[in-house]
DNA sequence: CAGTGGTCTAGACCACACA
DNA sequence: GTGTGGTCTAGACCACTGT
């Protein structure tokens, strides 16, 4: 739709094409790992050359939520393994080499939501939440304690079987219930380890333990899980790359 | 230049473009905080479209190399304050607010590298490092406390005097020594608060620490810095963005 | 082969900064 | 006003994928 309006319009036709693109993705008309139109369909429907479609693809793939593949098409973004290990993942060993840890639910509760819960995930204190504790092991020693809250209106059904928790809980999400993480903060503190932990991490009391406190938004920035995770960091660090 | 073999020559023509425009940055002959020529003038000296500078261009703001600025012209990106607080420094208080630390420089001095510092900054065991040890301050509080190791022959006769240490010293290597940090890894991990540290932190023996290992990189990929800061994470922590 | 994304061009016009 | 970067277009050709 060019509205190529001089006067109070604003914004350029690139960035209306992307926000219209992005609205199907928020209204999960188009769902994650689908094929897009071709850039020229989409230039006709929209009529606008194929270039400005181009300009709003460049940056939505930019932003991880599209994935182009020359000759094949243009998809949208799919929360991968590679995704999870080279995007949310950042907790490698000594030698910064990354692998996939393996997991451990160490319980599933269904509660009403705490001060922290209700606080990040933008709850009041009665709704309820889905918390999964798991522990997480790199080289079969046990690394990570975490805990993840979701909101339980979201993720109906989510847990009733310890074993049916995959390991990459974020594609279940995905595929499940159509919620797909976008991006996430992580806040980083370091705290000494209280007694629960330290067994499940086979460490002493009071060890210094890395905590992640990371919260997950979908496109239009609902936030959808809280998930603290607790790290020895004897053998592995956490990687930032500043760019 | 334009080479538009078919043959293998593999490179694009803006990426050759942003290849020929990076070796001027890293040879210094633009320097930090230049106009560079217009867009045209470009396309005209490589013999190119304006289209293809632009692009090269895109990818090298994008890389934070420059800034562009419409009506103005694009400049080789500096170290301004801005850049030190939004895209260097991760800790924030509680409320995710973002300000410059003050700093108090607890010692300078000047030996031969250490195990940790020969191999972060590709040194032998014989070179000399300059170490600066500072701590920082938060609202008037002792929150880190941090240790600057660099290459004495790159940085020659810095670290005379502890009162030329300026705040936010990238701006110092920039200036007085023409080097540009372009990028930095962190390695994040906790640990337990020793003896001096707590001191100077006024912090209990003992308690958890976050500890950030930060190897600061050139564009040639050069490393320039090791600093290891140890931060109180009582009233502060590390904000990382996934996006 | 046809269809896709990727590159490159040339030209038009807009928005902004500065003298 | 002139000159800068920012947007938009239309068309050509290349490189890759699939059939």
């Amino acid at each position: 739709m060019p509205i190529k309006t001089k006067s109070p319009s604003f914004q350029p036709l690139y960035a209306q094409v992307k926000e219209l693109m992005t609205r199907r993705l928020i209204n999960n008309d188009w769902k994650a790992g689908m094929a897009l139109p071709s850039e020229n369909q989409l230039a006709k429907e929209f009529k606008v050359s194929q270039g400005t479609v181009r300009k709003a693809l460049d940056e939505m793939t930019a932003e991880n939520l599209m994935v182009r593949q020359q000759g094949r098409g243009t998809f949208i973004a799919e929360h991968t393994l590679q995704r999870a290990l080279f995007h949310f993942l950042h907790i490698v060993g000594k030698d910064d080499n990354r692998q996939l840890p393996k997991s451990k639910v160490t319980s599933i509760e269904l509660g009403s939501a705490d001060e922290l819960e209700s606080q990040h995930l933008q709850l009041k204190n009665s709704d309820q939440v889905i918390r999964i504790s798991r522990t997480r092991f790199l080289n079969e020693q046990p690394v990570i304690d975490e805990t993840i809250s979701i909101p339980s209106n979201l993720f109906p059904e989510l847990g009733q079987q310890k074993e049916k928790i995959p390991n990459t809980l974020y594609s279940l999400y995905e595929q499940e219930y159509g919620i797909s993480v976008a991006r996430a903060t992580e806040r980083l503190s370091a705290e000494s380890c209280q007694e629960e932990v330290a067994e499940r991490l086979n460490l002493p009391l009071g060890s210094p333990l890395l905590c992640i406190q990371r919260i997950a938004y979908t496109l239009n920035s609902q936030p959808v899980e809280l998930r603290i995770s607790r790290c020895n960091t004897l053998q592995h660090h956490y990687l930032s790359e500043l760019t």
